[in-house]
DNA sequence: GGAAAATGAAACGTTAGCGTAACGATTTTC
DNA sequence: GAAAATCGTTACGCTAACGTTTCATTTTCC
């Protein structure tokens, strides 16, 4: 069902998590890379870097450098396609699933934490 | 009131957001400069940078740098304090309020979409 | 009044993301 | 099969943020 929300609460809510991200965690997502690790995991596969780019309106080598960098730090992976070996699919992980499992917590947390 | 999340809703509202933010705007602000952005506006004033820094437990010069950013933008301004003029006070701006207002229209909408 | 402390900014070299343009590998087209 | 198109990556120069250190100004403390 959807969430109704005042201007105050939308706000508070952004202010909670957004410094609760910049006190504790060093790993610091760019927006870029935060919307494309949603993506990944929110929206069914496959996920391509054409498709990925397109989706987000912008140019393949933001897709590729964003996915350098979130593999590096074993958010996601990637594999080539057999059947059409110009593709890459990227691949969700285990530490990605937890990454993304600790933002919801932190978003509910906020999210109760809201002024009465 | 708290608001009750799923992890599912805040997930995909979370993704709604930096989804929009990332196709249509094409300014970008960090993680940081956000959090400090929203902490100006929705913390009762007066705001140092010594103080946002010890807040955000970031050093002064993080600080420093994001207001001469937003400020080019001209989200928030800087003026002098006069009882004591070592301390900068920040000031909010006009251009930042309906900056952060956009914003909370963009979470609320993201809000109202979130699936039935 | 002079030393010490506090504040915000500037300087420095480093790192990472950006847009554009080119590239190699693969597939499709005719 | 050769030419064209497609896909992801790399190269290039640029910009902006980073952490650490240093600085100028101002205030506080004996």
């Amino acid at each position: 069902m959807p969430i109704e929300l005042t201007a105050s609460q939308a706000l508070g809510l952004w202010h909670g998590v957004a410094l609760n991200q910049v006190r504790h965690d060093a790993r610091d997502l760019t927006l870029r890379q935060m919307a494309i690790l949603l993506h990944i995991y929110l929206v069914p596969p496959p996920h391509t870097v054409r498709g990925l780019a397109a989706t987000l309106n912008v140019t393949k080598p933001v897709i590729t450098r964003a996915l350098d960098t979130m593999g590096d730090m074993g958010l996601v992976d990637r594999v080539r396609d057999d059947t059409d070996r110009r593709n890459v699919i990227i691949k969700r992980t285990v530490n990605g699933a937890l990454y993304l499992e600790k933002l919801g917590d932190l978003v509910r947390e906020q999210g109760r934490k809201l002024p009465v």
